[in-house]
RNA sequence: GGAGGGGUACCAAAGCGGUCAAAUGGGGCGGGCUGUAAACCCGUUGACUUCGGUCUUCGAAGGUUCGAAUCCUUCCCCCUCCA
């Protein structure tokens, strides 16, 4: 088998695809340009899309170039695969800002510097946005039938649940076919990867691009990763696993990795690191909460850089292990003043973000569940004085539970 | 178009004039155990509070009543069956 389909298959990124053989052999003739779509719904990506962005290495590590597809023109429409209902629609003005985020997301995980693999960006919006209606149906849509797509799931749940599917919808897989022949035509892309849930789609592009310019192309998906607990990855109670140091700090990122169930971390370890999959093979009896430490320092490495990721593990490790503070926990600042005046520890956890009101800081309290200097706070009416900072000089560390901590300095 | 059923907190689902800030389960959060895991156990889960209470919430708006998630009217939305 071709070198980088054996290597996407032992990663766990293979879920199916078409022509098997023929792509293998394709891909053991020549480097080729292969595609993957990416939705600009949102205003960066969340770790829900980091198994396709490292599909995109490996194609680059295997001297492939990866095209990024940004949808401005589909998310314009909105894909109802998987979808029950119609989603917003989102502004123009939205998506070219998410678009221009996300967009850095790919060249910080993709290599630039190698002319041969190095990645290209794209917006559909370019075709799309000025797509002549009587010309694209004569052209394109003669090679569709109703039939057909009536009986693609993302169309037929639909019909079936009787919930509406707008036309425009509908168009949804016609058009992301007409990217890949685009894709196709103008960089001669030869492959579409996506989620299992695109499967109807890239097969369609598929059979278009073979009806129409009789090339062959191909389409390869990956499996909907869902955890050992039966979540679906990406998104969590605190909200999604962002890959934008704005949205989620690194050291977050870098705690969302440590954390991850036991179950699950040979295999993250093999999706989303670099070590060898027979590198892994060999560690994987290994201290369990040291593998967790290497997938979470790998991890964070590959998004947010090496020192960032130290720092995350030692801000780690002062918490956890040493338990003492760490100098990279978040500060909250608060002025001298603020203390003579009888600062309640009701208003300042809520106001250092660690809950989001006062009840819940009550309770909290009542819980034990609020701490300073790692001492729990007794009594909801506590006022923060000088008395509480005589320990350290101006700061202590607050904390809501094991996990969550702030620093909170004083300040003239 | 005709006939029914329904919209309750983060989700599912009970309640069907007062004792309802609303049973129960899931999820979340905190505590215990541990390994920053899982499983398990305990507590908690609208806001504000001087801890006495006060305020807002059961699809929306009105009304009846001392009192409404519960009854009435209108409206919106969903589901099932028939044509």
């Amino acid at each position: 088998m071709n070198k980088f389909l054996k290597e996407f298959k032992e990663r766990g990124y293979f879920y199916q695809c078409t022509g098997e053989d023929a792509l293998s052999n394709l891909l053991d003739k020549k480097n080729i340009n292969a595609y993957i779509g990416f939705d600009s719904t949102a205003p960066s990506l969340h770790v829900g899309s980091l198994l396709q962005i490292m599909c995109l290495r490996l194609l680059q590590k295997h001297g492939h170039r990866p095209i990024v597809l940004l949808g401005g023109g589909t998310t314009r429409i909105g894909d109802p695969s998987g979808k029950e209902e119609t989603r917003k629609i989102l502004s123009e003005k939205q998506i070219e800002k998410n678009i221009k985020n996300i967009e850095k997301i790919f060249r910080i995980f993709l290599k630039t510097n190698n002319s041969k693999t190095k990645p290209l960006f794209v917006n559909n919006y370019k075709w799309l946005g000025k797509l002549n209606y009587i010309k694209f149906l004569r052209e394109i849509g003669k090679h569709f039938t109703i039939n057909k797509m009536l009986s693609f799931d993302s169309v037929k749940l639909r019909l079936e649940r009787e919930q509406s599917l707008s036309y425009m919808e509908f168009n949804y897989m016609i058009l992301q076919a007409y990217d890949f022949l685009q894709l196709n035509k103008t960089k001669n892309c030869l492959m579409q990867i996506g989620g299992s849930d695109q499967w109807g789609n890239i097969v369609n592009g598929v059979e278009l691009i073979k009806r129409h310019s009789n090339n062959q192309v191909y389409g390869l998906t990956t499996p909907l990763i869902t955890l050992a607990s039966g979540a679906k990855m990406g998104k969590t109670e605190k909200g999604a696993i962002w890959l934008d140091k704005k949205l989620l700090s690194p050291y977050d990122y870098w705690q969302f990795w440590r954390n991850t169930d036991d179950r699950d971390v040979i295999k993250f370890l093999k999706m989303f690191t670099d070590l060898e999959p027979s590198e892994i093979e060999k560690i994987k009896k290994d201290n369990i909460n040291n593998l967790k430490m290497l997938l979470a320092n790998k991890a964070t490495t590959l998004l947010h850089g090496k020192t960032e990721a130290k720092k995350a593990l030692d801000t780690a490790t002062d918490t956890f292990v040493k338990k003492k503070v760490s100098v990279n926990l978040p500060v909250f600042k608060i002025s001298k003043s603020e203390i003579n005046d009888n600062l309640s520890i009701l208003d300042l956890v809520v106001r250092t973000k660690l809950l989001n009101s006062k009840s819940e800081v009550r309770r909290s309290i009542k819980d034990k569940g609020i701490k300073i200097n790692d001492v729990p706070v007794k009594e909801d009416n506590y006022l923060i004085s000088n008395n509480t900072f005589k320990d350290n000089i101006d700061f202590i560390k607050l904390s809501h539970g094991k996990k969550n901590h702030v620093i909170v300095k004083l300040i003239n």
